[in-house]
RNA sequence: GCCCGAGUGGCGGAACGGUAGACGCAGGGGAUUCAAAAUCCUCCGCCCUAACGGGUGUGCGAGUUCGAAUCUCGCCUCGGGCACCA
């Protein structure tokens, strides 16, 4: 049960030996040599949040299997390891339990490195940056300069969350049921003047650049082209009846204008200018719009949200009959956003619209009916009609197009239909939105402008970078630290030298996150990126990482990429940073739960149960439930600790286990037992490989043929494993190297056979278990470190078989299999096929119609 | 609510549209041992059968195909994201 029971196998003793030798080797110092080739693998660097997770060592861990592969391949490799050190829960720590969010954030951050450290990844430490760094954030708060000058950067008014009791913006996520998570009072709605990127100028290039990115995710890909949501459609302004002055016209945007005929109302968001004019006359609308504005900020609050809205009293004309008006409604479910924050809702043809006429008595009227079948109309009480934009229906409403076509091709001719009577025009709009990148919090990077009476809002001067973050503050209230700072904020203005305020404003933790990757390639260079490193490093060749970062993450970085491009700071050819991409799964463990006499559940760590006879129990002999699978939380107490399984069974088995038993895009379950029996696996190999080293080399082959036999295993495995870790198949790999190790266990081949197969394994199994991989081979007598070592390659020759046996089905049930030549012709492999008994006892007599040959793979009688 | 995934033995999972369950765990039987641990050999989806063998089976329901875990459509359940968590 513990890492003693083999006296021989002691990793305690093997790993810091090895991890020593390759820092005193710098194995892993990467070194830009232009006569070879380069790989830059890169996982996505942490947050330091106190102690590493069993998550991170599964992500870091096949990081460095493929950086150890690549350089034994020969490569030039950069894996490289920092800290996404801003955030939140630094300055959460600082106002529960005091202290200073840099203090508690370094700390995080050298704990961290000792826990990464013992799992003896090849990286080199000494690119290891912070984002809390000055050294790092003033060089981001260059390129931010360089942003605003090319106009990538801008500000205006966007909405936030405001706790009015503790006076401070909420991220949504302190955001619980409308409440403040601390005061808990009822957030409100707030309008501030804040910066962003014009990530929206990139929308078009962004979403067709997704093509380029052939290794990455199909999933994330299709993500991210539905979150920059491409449409075309039609905008138009109606012509209003009872509007205050100065909103003669509403400007509404629609992607269905084919449905025009069957509108019934229009409705405008509660933060359409409209709407907010209307409120200084009409209490009962200021008291619509102030309830809306309670619904948080998020599109997922917005939506759930019971659809509600208000008649205005005001009409719209509907702009191919001026005698037909329309209501005009505030609806709740309208984001300003979102086209111009003003629609015209079709009933019968748009769910969310129907359920609103319903319930406000607005009519229904069909444009279109399916070409065939029952169809309950929605104005009789049927669902909206929806069908794909693609599939062909019959229109009963159509104005310039034939009665049977394509929701494609109504709305086209209904643009042009539109646009030739001067309705208004076919517009492309994107759903993406500015990045606004405004927060209103100290532990973040400061964004360098200043705010001057006489010159407005003005850019620092780059040669007073970094604005450094002040040190002297306090979290005893709430609020940003930076607002009740005189000392920091009262400066001097870069433009007319008068006195000046700085921006309180620290940028979003997502714009440190979007270029590391760039800073790694140099990351101490006086600039933000050298172009010589960049130029010779970028891009990253392979990004692993969390899926839960398939959006704004990876598209902030692609933009960023361009926006550095556009300043500079990047190559031409790394405005897509990320080659390829892959996204692994989380570890997850059980829950074991048991209830208090309240009957609220109590939960307990791992280490607290034993389990027996399928069930898992308390030492006082508590039965608790095991609820499988769940991620890991530390609320649920299905934690394990990394640290606690490397101390037991040693990093290699830590990295073997969280390989081995999923396939590493989902998710793998963390079971004791799975990690027990990957510890014992090593100790075969190394009890084998010491067996091994002890023969006489002059010993021969027990079995004729055996070492033949063994050198076909070889090269089978070392063809298998190349080809796994090449498809990111780390599981599969593993399967590979255990039937190896049986194999070689078992051979009877002569002792330099079982030398060579030996050293081969050790080579095969160095990505995962590099410790144990030097300890082989150094016994088997390979030389120098396996580290360094080159990648065996198979020899295709050995390959191939010359017998193969082919299933044989009848009507598709396999029923029995013959042994073939593989190059047996079809017409051969059918004459077997119906010549076998198995085969010919299953016909019963019957006369086959047909037989299906699939050469090398199976044989089909059907009959 | 919207977008994107995933669902295969007791468990984790294999399987270019071609023998479903590789490999590992757990479990059964055996060897070794005074005994146990470790180790080694062996069996192992489910149902029927003494056995040979047969039937059935990849979340559910349809469909395409000589052949579907795999492709299509419709559901169910779980997970990720939804722009201020990182």
């Amino acid at each position: 049960m513990s890492g003693q029971t083999d006296a021989r196998y002691q990793p305690q003793d093997i790993e810091p030996r090895w991890q020593a030798a390759w820092d005193t080797g710098g194995c892993f110092t990467a070194k830009a040599d232009p006569t070879r080739p380069k790989y830059y693998v890169l996982e996505m660097f942490p947050y330091p949040s106190g102690r590493i997770h069993i998550g991170h060592v599964r992500n870091y861990t096949m990081g460095d299997v493929v950086a150890r592969y690549k350089k034994s391949q020969g490569f030039s490799v950069l894996h490289p390891m920092g800290w996404d050190a801003f955030g939140m829960p630094a300055e959460n720590a600082a106002m529960q339990q005091g202290g200073h969010p840099a203090t508690w954030t370094y700390n995080n951050i050298a704990v961290m490195k000792g826990q990464m450290k013992p799992l003896g990844l090849s990286i080199d430490w000494g690119r290891e940056f912070a984002t809390c760094d000055p050294e790092y954030y003033g060089q981001q708060q260059a390129m931010f300069l360089d942003m605003l000058k090319q106009g990538l950067v801008y500000r205006k008014n966007a909405i936030v969350n405001w706790d009015p009791v503790d006076m401070t913006v909420l991220a949504n996520e302190q955001v619980i049921d409308g409440k403040g998570w601390r005061s808990g009072a009822e957030v409100e709605r707030r309008e501030l003047t804040q910066w962003f990127f014009k990530i929206s100028d990139f929308a078009g290039e962004l979403l067709e650049a997704i093509d380029t990115l052939t290794d990455w995710p199909e999933k994330v890909r299709l993500m991210q082209k539905n979150w920059i949501g491409k449409s075309r459609g039609l905008q138009f302004a109606f012509d209003t009846v009872g509007a205050p002055e100065g909103f003669e016209a509403l400007e509404v945007y629609t992607t269905r204008p084919d449905t025009l005929l069957g509108a019934s109302f229009a409705a405008i968001s509660p933060d359409h200018p409209l709407a907010r004019a209307l409120e200084g006359a009409n209490p009962a609308i200021a008291a619509f719009n102030a309830e809306c504005r309670k619904t948080g900020t998020t599109e997922e609050a917005l939506e759930k949200a019971e659809k509600k809205g208000m008649d205005t009293g005001i009409r719209v004309k509907h702009p191919f009959d001026p005698a037909w008006e329309m209501p005009v409604y505030i609806a709740n479910f309208i984001l300003m956003d979102y086209g111009t924050g003003a629609i015209f809702g079709c009933p019968a043809h748009d769910q969310r619209d129907l359920d609103f006429a319903n319930k406000y008595g607005l009519s229904v009227v069909s444009t279109m009916v399916p070409m065939s079948g029952d169809h309950r109309l929605p104005e009789e009480g049927g669902e909206a009609y929806v069908p794909l934009k693609s599939e062909t229906v019959r229109w009963t409403k159509a104005f310039n197009w034939p009665e049977e076509a394509t929701g494609e091709q109504a709305i086209d001719a209904a643009i042009d239909h539109c646009e030739s009577r001067g309705i208004g025009q076919g517009v492309t709009k994107f759903r993406l939105r500015d990045w606004g990148l405004s927060r209103q919090r100290y532990w973040g990077c400061p964004i360098p402008v200043v705010h001057c009476e006489t010159c407005g809002v003005v850019p620092e001067k780059k040669e007073n970078l970094p604005i450094r973050l002040p040190e002297d503050v306090s979290f005893d209230t709430p609020g940003n630290p930076l607002d009740r700072h005189p000392a920091w904020r009262n400066c001097t203005c870069p433009g007319c030298g008068g006195a000046a305020l700085r921006e309180t404003d620290t940028m979003d933790t997502f714009v440190d996150s979007s270029w590391y990757f760039a800073r790694f390639t140099a990351p101490h260079a006086s600039t933000p990126t050298d172009p010589t490193e960049a130029d010779y490093w970028m891009n990253v060749d392979q990004y692993i990482g969390g899926v839960e970062h398939a959006i704004l993450h990876l598209l902030y970085s692609r933009f960023f990429a361009r926006a550095m491009h556009k300043t500079g700071h990047l190559p031409a050819k790394a405005i897509e940073p990320f080659n390829a991409l892959f996204t692994q799964g989380m570890v997850t463990h059980a829950i074991y739960q048991t209830r208090d006499d309240k009957g609220r559940a109590v939960y307990h760590y791992p280490e607290e149960v034993t389990l027996r006879d399928g069930g898992g129990y308390l030492a006082d002999g508590t039965e608790v439930q095991i609820i499988p699978s769940a991620k890991m939380s530390k609320s649920k107490r299905n934690v394990v600790d990394p640290v606690a399984i490397i101390e037991q069974f040693g990093a290699d088995t830590a990295r073997w286990f969280v390989l081995s038993d999923s396939p590493p895009e989902r998710d793998v379950e963390w079971t004791s037992a799975g990690a027990e029996a990957a510890w014992k696996h090593l100790g075969r190999v190394y009890a084998m490989g010491d067996r091994i080293a002890d023969m006489p080399a002059d010993q021969v082959a027990e079995q004729p043929g055996a070492d033949a036999d063994l050198d076909r295993a070889m090269h089978r495995a070392i063809d298998d494993v190349t080809r796994m870790i090449d498809g990111f198949a780390f599981n599969k790999a593993i399967a590979k190297l255990y039937e190896f190790s049986t194999i070689v266990s078992k051979t009877k081949a002569s002792a330099s056979a079982q030398k060579q197969a030996g050293r081969v394994l050790a080579q095969l199994m160095a990505p995962m278990t590099p410790h144990l991989a030097e300890e082989l081979w150094h016994r088997l007598g390979g030389d120098g470190l396996v580290t360094e070592a080159e990648w065996p390659k198979a020899d295709p020759a050995l390959l191939v078989d010359d017998t193969v046996t082919l299933p044989v089905q009848i009507n598709g049930k396999r029923k029995a299999q013959i042994l073939v030549a593989a190059d047996a012709s079809k017409e051969e492999v059918e004459k077997l096929a119906l010549a076998d008994h198995s085969v010919q006892r299953a016909l019963g007599g019957a006369t086959p119609k047909k037989v299906i040959v699939v050469p090398g793979r199976i044989v089909n009688v059907v009959v």
